[in-house]
DNA sequence: AGGTCTATGTCGTTT
DNA sequence: AAACGACGTAGACCT
């Protein structure tokens, strides 16, 4: 894999070498001393320092200081790079459209400039997504409860789409909504959402979860995940939605309810145990 | 600004190099043929191919392949960089903990390595983001409506901190959620999660939102957005929440309603304007 | 191209 | 440390 790399180049050299690798459709990378501007959705300014600039050939660009994860600036996949030499400095304009966004780096120094012909054919394989929490679901949907039947993924509703759509052992209609890890609040009106929408779609009650949970809900609601905050369970609990503990993984617990069934949260109204 | 660079060490001189580089604080890119494993709320591996590993002082560290704006496998600032050589190969293992994480990168190839004493005093000048919608908003609140009268921000309720809450010209309570960007079907939950829990907290009414919105509406839910998608509107229309279309940057338009109050989205009870 | 949702999200702020 | 929400979120999948 050849390399190309040039310490503390001119202005002039590092445009010739920088141009070359953005047109080869190498990777590119510039130690240096700049000041950046953004403009696009927002717009930004940064003053000069130290940083590292990536320049991809799919049209990622990246500005990294010496801290942090997220590059002070940068480009998405899609846009296109420009290089060029200004009042004797390295300039390098990173544009794209839709939306249109500019991001302009000049150098005051470069300190190294690297290309190089990357070549990546492997795929990144991630275990312990929803996806797995899904599938993990579907294998044994008696984690949800005994009886609990799924219909299908990725119902359709005027809210959106429901994770997991299913009836329970006596034919109730049961919105699932699977969540990786630890939810909030969020979580809770996202499923209050889609559970609304299948009521209002299936023609049933208007709105007779506030307060007599469980009884009168012709539509179940329940959120699957390792863990719930105090908050989004007090939500659940106002709403007479549930929640079931469950992990993506299937060795890292998260099933640590005895019983099995789901919890209705914060109900009062838990007079008929399964 | 001194440079150390290494074209294609040797295992013990990239380990010597590197462990330098870290110990010092300097910021090291190394360029690479490299396998990545990954462990923590998640899983993941991934197989040999050409790649740029940053290293943080931080404790940052970053695996990007050739395309993509988000690093293929990373460590958030607050890890720790271990290097080694093992059975003749450079091993960089970052690790972490609350929550546990361990990043394994292990070059089969070190194409080039990079250290730096990089320096960035500047700060981020951003402008355009939703606390500069905010500033606009309180300093002319007819933005939202004549007679709108905000009363604080980041109110404290049950369901969470509520951007602006004021009056409107008639004393009635408003809860105005901010958004700097076209929203969706989540801010609508989010507002009406803040408007009921308003209305709980002022006593008011259980719960009057459904289909006769407006009139009996004791607490107003106002959405402040640059626009709004089709199914969010919708969702407005269903739950009395109104829409106001307003940009963070006052000359980019969303100001665009000529009436300039804002609009009950869907609704049919628009018998008495203002 | 736009809508909707997940993410090893990350990041800041507050409790 | 946990919780909560914003982010120029990015990225994937679908219409």
């Amino acid at each position: 894999v050849p390399v190309t790399t040039r310490r503390r180049p001119t202005a002039r050299e590092a445009h010739a070498v920088l141009a070359e690798a953005v047109e080869a459709g190498h990777l590119a990378v510039v130690l240096g001393r700049c000041a950046v501007e953004y403009d696009g959705r927002a717009a930004s300014s940064l003053g000069l320092g130290d940083r590292v600039v990536v320049l991809k050939p799919d049209g990622t660009a990246l500005v990294h200081t010496d801290e942090g994860r997220t590059p002070v600036n940068w480009q998405p996949p899609g846009a296109t790079h420009r290089v060029a030499v200004r009042d004797g400095c390295l300039r390098v304009v990173s544009e794209r459209s839709s939306p249109t966004e500019t991001l302009t780096v000049t150098f005051e120094a470069v300190y190294q400039l690297t290309a190089i012909d990357a070549a990546d054919p492997e795929e990144l394989d991630l275990r312990g997504s929803e996806a797995d929490l899904r599938r993990r679901l579907l294998a044994d949907p008696s984690l949800v409860e005994a009886g609990f039947e799924p219909q299908g993924t990725e119902r359709r509703t005027d809210a959106g789409a429901i994770d997991v759509f299913g009836r329970d052992a006596d034919g109730t209609p049961v919105v699932v909504e699977l969540k990786r890890r630890r939810v909030g609040p969020s979580a809770v009106s996202q499923l209050r959402r889609y559970v609304d929408a299948v009521r209002r779609e299936e023609g049933l009650d208007g709105d007779d979860a506030e307060g007599d949970a469980g009884e009168g809900a012709t539509v179940r609601g329940v959120l699957v995940a390792p863990s719930v905050t105090d908050r989004a369970r007090t939500l659940l609990g106002e709403r007479g939605l549930e929640f079931v503990a469950l992990d993506p993984d299937p060795g890292s617990g998260g099933d640590a309810d005895p019983t099995g069934g789901p919890d209705v949260a914060g109900s009062e109204t838990d007079a008929d145990p399964v």
